[in-house]
DNA sequence: TCAATTATTAAACAATGTTCAATATATAAA
DNA sequence: TTTATATATTGAACATTGTTTAATAATTGA
């Protein structure tokens, strides 16, 4: 009797349709045109269909928002080869503001948008981005042990260094940048890179 | 025939009176219920009286948002009489920080928020901002002529040090700091703020 | 007092997330 | 196959937004 079997299978397959569909109208209207609404309709089913296969908006909302998580962790493993860690925490900075920029839907979602991250503090739902999280602070951590910067404190340089790559992403990604112009914005985070890591970096090895 | 006067006097009295309104309830209940309805009850006026007083709610949100400039502005300047830059500029990032933390609806609105900045692209509207930033930028400069931060480019060092300190403000505001315990966030920006400021100056002069 | 301007309102519109009783469908039992 | 039960789906409704607008009330100038 393999029909139960078959029944979760539909329903899984229900639940990652929406989800398809929640994250292409993401990816082509913005994050404010995924209504219920307009979900269901471009599956063909009602909108109150939705709600058996999630609680609430929130929860497809989640799923986006963790698809995003694992783009940037994707990301980041490509540095796994770099030996040095100054260097592979140069990198990360790059390559995590290229993410904010070029993924600006998805990285409002990940680390700006309300009522995304708020609500889980439940368990292990910080998987995903913790997990990116750690790999910068193993970075840092490397940087410290090896005396590249000359702080014991892990996780207050780890957080700063978050802090500062995700201030200027978050500034710009909901324009707050008008004391420059458009096309000044580029290099001066490029500058502002550059700035930190070679002054945040004790050569002292 | 002084009538027009008055007619205007009294206009501008109940502009104020929405915006002095509007202000309660977003420091009462938060930035999310200030509701044209809302407000137009605590007034005792209909719904669609306010609209002969603001074109639309964004232009009732933008007086929120000038106040807290205000405030911030105002916090600033009790920094005029310190001295050395490098003091200044460690005591204004403390007083940012604080700022940000202790009016986090304030903050919100003046530099996450979506939906308020992004239109103001105009003119003059970026005023009581752009006074906070240059004061920021002043400083910075007078650091770089002093040889305190040996890197010429002002305007990304300037951005970079905003950048870290407002990022690191987002993150706890918008909730995405799950990786460390509550207790333990002050302490860590602290760290951060402490690991910056002394790496980022060169005691070279 | 009367006409014209202005202020205010109540109702309506469109869009949102969400709920729920009714209906259709699919499954299991007779 | 027919019948009864469980499940899936719907469409309408609710409450809440911001906003518009035609009708009404109030105020003003002659």
């Amino acid at each position: 009797m393999g029909t139960e079997d078959r029944k979760e299978r539909e329903k899984e397959q229900m639940r990652q349709l929406i989800i398809k569909t929640a994250m292409q109208l993401f990816l082509e209207k913005g994050m404010d045109n995924v209504s219920i609404r307009a979900i269901a309709e471009k599956i063909e089913y009602s909108p109150g269909s939705i709600y058996s296969y999630f609680k609430d908006k929130g929860e497809i909302i989640h799923a986006i928002h963790t698809e995003g998580f694992e783009k940037l962790y994707a990301q980041q493993k490509t540095l796994d080869g770099v030996e040095n860690p100054v260097d592979k925490l140069a990198q990360m900075g790059r390559l995590y503001m290229k993410f904010a920029l070029e993924n600006r839907d998805y990285y409002d979602l990940m680390f700006i948008a309300k009522g995304v991250a708020e609500k889980i503090t439940e368990k292990q739902e910080w998987e995903v981005g913790n997990r990116s999280y750690d790999y910068l602070r193993e970075t840092v951590k490397a940087c410290i042990e090896q005396g590249y910067i000359n702080d014991p404190n892990v996780d207050a340089v780890t957080f700063g260094i978050w802090g500062f790559v995700h201030g200027m992403a978050a500034l710009i990604i909901r324009g707050r940048c008008a004391m420059m112009p458009e096309e000044f914005i580029e290099q001066t985070v490029e500058g502002s890179l550059h700035f930190m890591y070679t002054h945040l970096i004790t050569n002292s090895k």
